[in-house]
DNA sequence: TCACACTTTAAACAAGCGTCTTAAACGCGA
DNA sequence: TCGCGTTTAAGACGCTTGTTTAAAGTGTGA
């Protein structure tokens, strides 16, 4: 049977996203899963590897599902493309704006993104060019419209971390602010799109100015 | 004597700022500072009283030195006030560009911040409303002439948080695009300004809006 | 010089960690 | 039924963690 293996996934995710690897213990992973202890290391050779084997499976899952091939340089408005990132990485499936992804999707992928961006394990440091960075090319890809063509890869990548950690932040940050009186702020979603989207649009101007002083 | 509590602060400051609190060990700390493991125990009464004592001073040391009073209303752009919050989080005394700020100040303070601010430790739960927030919203003072006197001090509070949070995704992103071809990226610090300046201003268009509404 | 408080030291402690071992059960195709 | 891959169970291993202990060292005022 899989069916220990497909429960230490789910569960692996999971608490790897809300702790970052670290402070993750397999004995968490394996409670919450029902299992043995025993079975992560007969079904995946160790916490490391199974690390490896759940950021592998988010990425693979997140790109396929949340961005099929969408094209926004003809049919929509150039900003929907940065608004159609932001909500995607912000909204569950069930509508619910949080940073966990829905039930098809149980992994917490900015979170989970952003705890090996803030504190790298350095567990997954072989698998950044080959894993890491075509995804966020991706989604510096789906941003041409407004990010001109003269945009690099490294450009896309880059504006695809930025993206994502503009995600996160608020999301963080709401946590601190809810106790304030008045601290409601509104849409929180809406907000990111409008500081994301101010922000991408600069980064547009200053790749244009930068080619313009290339070429003189 | 004085001396070896003040080694511990000074090596402490560093290494949490570079791990964050739970990933740093007392051994580390002493074997850097040069003193016995037992005088962390014994000048502070443990690992998470240290912690405390060095996210205070870094805050207070911090908001003396970096941030006397200075007033943007008049005398210069209210641009400049953004460039400068930017410029002071990400630049050492030596001029180099860092997350390090320089000897006076041996303190990472941004990413001491942010590593609490992406991974809490709990430690600082109680200490958020009376020593963080009114830091933060001072930063949000400086930029009055730019968010207008309609700023709330929530506002001003998430602006800080977030001029923060983005000094620090570029500097983590630049670790792992260097790698790649063409990489430079140029100015980073030039760009994290702009980039900042770009979401001040639509920020303070959101504030203008949310207020005729309200009035509405 | 003595007494006393403060400081430093090396060693040990209990707890938690990832991993491994051994044993016994379970499920299922041949 | 047999055999084999899978799962559970319980425990122990070596290691690292924060903390504690008890002894030795240090400086200072009487």
């Amino acid at each position: 049977m899989q069916r220990t293996r497909s429960l230490i996934l789910e569960s692996a995710a999971g608490i790897f996203a809300k702790d970052g690897f670290n402070k993750t213990t397999v004995r968490d992973i394996v409670d919450h899963a029902g299992v043995n202890l025993a079975a992560i290391n007969y079904h995946f050779g160790g916490k490391e590897a199974l690390y490896r084997e759940v950021m592998r499976r988010v990425l693979q899952e997140f790109h396929a599902e949340k961005f099929p091939v969408l094209d926004f340089s003809s049919t929509q408005a150039p900003e929907d493309a940065v608004r159609f990132v932001i909500r995607s990485l912000m909204t569950k499936a069930d509508g619910r704006a949080s940073l966990v992804i829905g039930p098809s999707l149980p992994f917490d992928v900015p979170r989970l993104v952003l705890q090996e961006f803030m504190s790298p394990s350095g567990v997954l440091d072989d698998l950044v060019d080959c894993e890491v960075k075509p995804h966020m090319a991706r989604i510096g890809d789906m941003l041409v419209p407004i990010l001109g063509p003269e945009a690099t890869v490294v450009d896309k990548i880059m504006v695809g971390f930025w993206l994502v950690s503009q995600c996160s932040a608020p999301m963080r940050a709401m946590g601190l602010l809810v106790s304030e009186p008045g601290g409601a702020l509104g849409d929180l979603m809406t907000m990111t799109e409008e500081l994301a989207l101010a922000g991408v649009k600069r980064l547009a101007e200053m790749i244009a100015a930068r080619n313009v002083v290339a070429v003189a």
